[in-house]
RNA sequence: ACCGCAGACCGCCUUAUCGCCGUUUUGAGUAUUCAAAAGGGAGGAAAGUCCGGACACCAGAGGGAAGCAUAGCGGGUAAUACCCGUCGGUACCGAUUUAUCGGGAUUAGGACAAGUGCAACAGAAAGUAUGUACAGGUAAUGCUGUAGUGAAACCAGGUAAACUCUAUGCGGUGAAAUAUCAAGUAUAUCAGCAUUUAAGGGCUUCUCGUCCGUUGUUGAAGGGUAGAUAGCUUGAGUCCCGCAGUAAUGCGGGAUCUAGAUAAAUGAUGAGGCUCUAAUUUAUUGGAGACAGAAUCCGGCUUAUAGGUCUGCAUUUUUU
């Protein structure tokens, strides 16, 4: 299976980002959220992927670090359960809201939930 | 051996699996790239952004004023508000010859006979004031002296981290600077020439001064938007040795290359060790591992830091 988080699979553009933000939807599993849009982007790649952590639960540049590396490391690990699943290009962005320190085990079994719950969302949808 | 003070240095380690960002080499491909291997990948403060520079641009950024900064003396430096040395002041400690010597600490430490302001207590009064007692003097009067208060009483003194003055220095902006490239949008840019001379705008606080200006035409290609490349890491670099100097530091020689991301890499998880800590079954179990994350680069300052190492000084104890 794929583990890789290459660089064509960050979330990079200005543009997109703020398309995110305005006409995306999300789901949320506490603490987690995840804004979601379909779009195309060039041939080959399916998906687009950024990690964020607020300002205003983590003064320290250290924390927001650490808790945006277990985000991308979870991501990274679980996404075969997205990309397996998708018909269409889609881009993410990804939360992570609270001031609480969960540990790495309970990030993992929420983001799990998190693209479960995602799933089920974009089937009724359809 | 123990505790205290000062200075310097280090600031978790090993390994497996799965990843991230550069570099080099090899192979494939027209190329964007892809694959493999090797090697590298946060700090002493990367922080606060408080000073000083390098570098870049702004119209050669010129004069004056204002403003800001600095303030014994000498030195260091690219430069400083930093560093070193030294003199003086301040409080302290030790010694004794009781007034000197020694010691470390600390200190914005130029000018109050240029002007203005401020000043506890005491005092009639601290400046447009003249009271009381005594003495002298006068036509008469605080006109003169003494006493009394106070550090200081009309003539000065204290105070400038009070205004101020003096000397010296300072243009502004800030890597989202700036340069180049290709894409789509379609004249809002620049240069030359001719024309117009007044509104306005720029020169980043004001003013003087100065520059631009309106329209037409010719030429070049500009502007905003998102992106790429350069800037971007070889530098006042790091380490070692020698010489000069009280020192800061300088000079000479040798070795060495040590992060360059851009919604932003430098990691996550498991195992073992190390340190600290709690409980007890005293060698097991549980918990914790400080402060904190590069963003153009250097030199300082300030603040945050568990634990450890080394050096110097002083105290106490033991042994000889």
């Amino acid at each position: 299976m794929n583990f890789t988080y290459p660089k064509n699979e960050k979330l990079k553009s200005k543009i997109t980002i703020g398309l995110l933000f305005t006409e995306g939807k999300s789901v949320s599993k506490y603490p987690l959220r995840l804004v979601y849009k379909a779009g195309s982007f060039s041939e080959g790649e399916k998906i687009k992927m950024g990690v964020s952590v607020s300002k205003k639960n983590f003064k320290k540049a250290v924390d927001r670090n650490y808790f945006k590396r277990l985000l991308r490391e979870t991501y990274r690990l679980n996404k075969h359960l997205l990309i397996d699943n998708l018909d269409q290009p889609y881009s993410f962005m990804f939360f992570y809201q609270t001031k609480d320190r969960l540990s790495y085990e309970e990030i993992n079994t929420k983001t799990i939930q998190l693209f479960e719950k995602f799933l089920l969302q974009i089937k009724k949808e359809d």
